[in-house]
DNA sequence: TGTACATCAGTGAACGCGCGTTCACTGATGTAC
DNA sequence: TGTACATCAGTGAACGCGCGTTCACTGATGTAC
């Protein structure tokens, strides 16, 4: 017993230590938003004092760069687990809402931080996430573009639908995020709603490629 | 030219400190979001003394509220004068994105500070902007149940449509309010995706209720 | 295994700063006569 | 029109508070021999 107590290192204490900084950080900024805490605040909550922050981060816009970079790092790793389930590609609409929701529940910390900094925070922050945002674009434009009947859209076309479909992700993530824990009524009605436009999108997109050959009729 | 000045009541002169502590509010947010300014920043920037905030404002959260009120104004100000032009109506996918990219320039403060607070900043402030946006996808709604085609809709579906409409508003608000102001190529990549987007959405929904009826195809 | 020294995560006190809010005030504008 | 008093938007000083950041420190863990 006292073997298992000597055998965190220092190094893994160390470690312990700043995940527990950066679990308070994401848990804090929940409530208050990323940008209305402080360094205090947040060595608190981990039950620290003030000065120990810089024993592991060097300002709080580090620390917000590093929960950016677990946050898309959850996100990158939901699309590849969906890109590897065969059924997933078969039923392409239903599966990604459903993925989506179940995702977004399971890592409710990090796609609240990525929908809620977005926007409005620190501005290293928002700036990091955009970037991030639009790779993310780029990254399942290329996934899309391997889908049967769209192999020869044009890539503008698929880079489109990728654009559409991270903007409901991100939209409806923000709604999940916000929910209090348990409200599953709620969560089916969002996820219903999701897959609904997604739907609806990829009806449009259906379409799209005619529309765009003829002149669009909607003069009349 | 002494009667001039004299014609300013105190009324008058309060109603205008007022308001200039409301653009100082408003300009100020945009660099640094609502939430991290303070009474004292605000009330330097209009050129006044802290204490003096108190003759016009309870709170910054009252005085943020009343920024909502009047960013929503401005947003039901647009759709009115739109619904009033026959030729918006005929060409409603073209100038409908046409129309949102002309009031977020002409009032990029409000339409900026509606798309940043609505996530992330006060929750006061944010939950009553949430509001007002659904209020705004109804009301939305019961314009656009009045288009032929989509008078016999179910309203589930006009419901969903206006919603769509919406979000997507908000999305390219947010990154036009968020363009430095002279870039017109920008502003014009911006119009065309609106327009794409929203053609999108409409082509979509005019095989949605026959989609509905039928099964959905998509499990191959 | 035991000893002597090095490392360094976390401490606790201290600092100056901008903040929100209060208060009695001032002096120009408004009103009654 | 002129005078005497009331109103009240804006002032300036003061307060206590939480903040970020610094610093010398402590004592447990790690390392060399």
């Amino acid at each position: 017993m006292s073997e298992a107590v000597r055998a965190i290192t220092r190094q893994e204490q160390k470690e312990r230590t700043r995940e527990s900084i950066l679990a308070s950080a994401l848990e804090l900024s929940r409530t208050l938003g990323f940008a209305q805490i402080s360094i205090r605040q947040v060595t608190r909550h981990a039950g620290l004092v003030p000065a120990a922050f810089y024993r592991h981060f060097e300002s709080m816009e580090q620390l917000g760069l590093t929960l950016v970079e677990q946050s898309f790092a959850t996100l990158r790793r939901m699309i590849r687990d969906a890109q590897t389930d065969p059924y997933v590609l078969d039923n392409i609409i239903d599966e990604s809402a459903r993925v989506l929701v179940e995702a977004v529940r399971q890592n409710q910390a990090h796609f609240g931080f990525m929908s809620r900094e977005r926007v409005g925070g620190s501005s290293v922050v928002r700036l990091a996430i955009r970037h991030e945002l639009d790779l993310f674009v780029s990254e399942l434009a290329v996934v899309l573009a391997r889908l049967p009947n769209i192999q020869n859209w044009h890539s503008d076309d698929v880079h489109m639908v990728s654009r559409l479909f991270v903007r409901n992700m991100v939209a409806h993530a923000e709604e999940l995020a916000e929910l209090p824990p348990g409200s599953p009524e709620l969560e089916e009605r969002i996820r219903d709603e999701a897959r609904r436009e997604m739907r609806l999108i990829v009806i449009g997109f259906r379409d799209w490629r005619p529309q765009r050959a003829r002149a669009l009729p909607h003069t009349s």
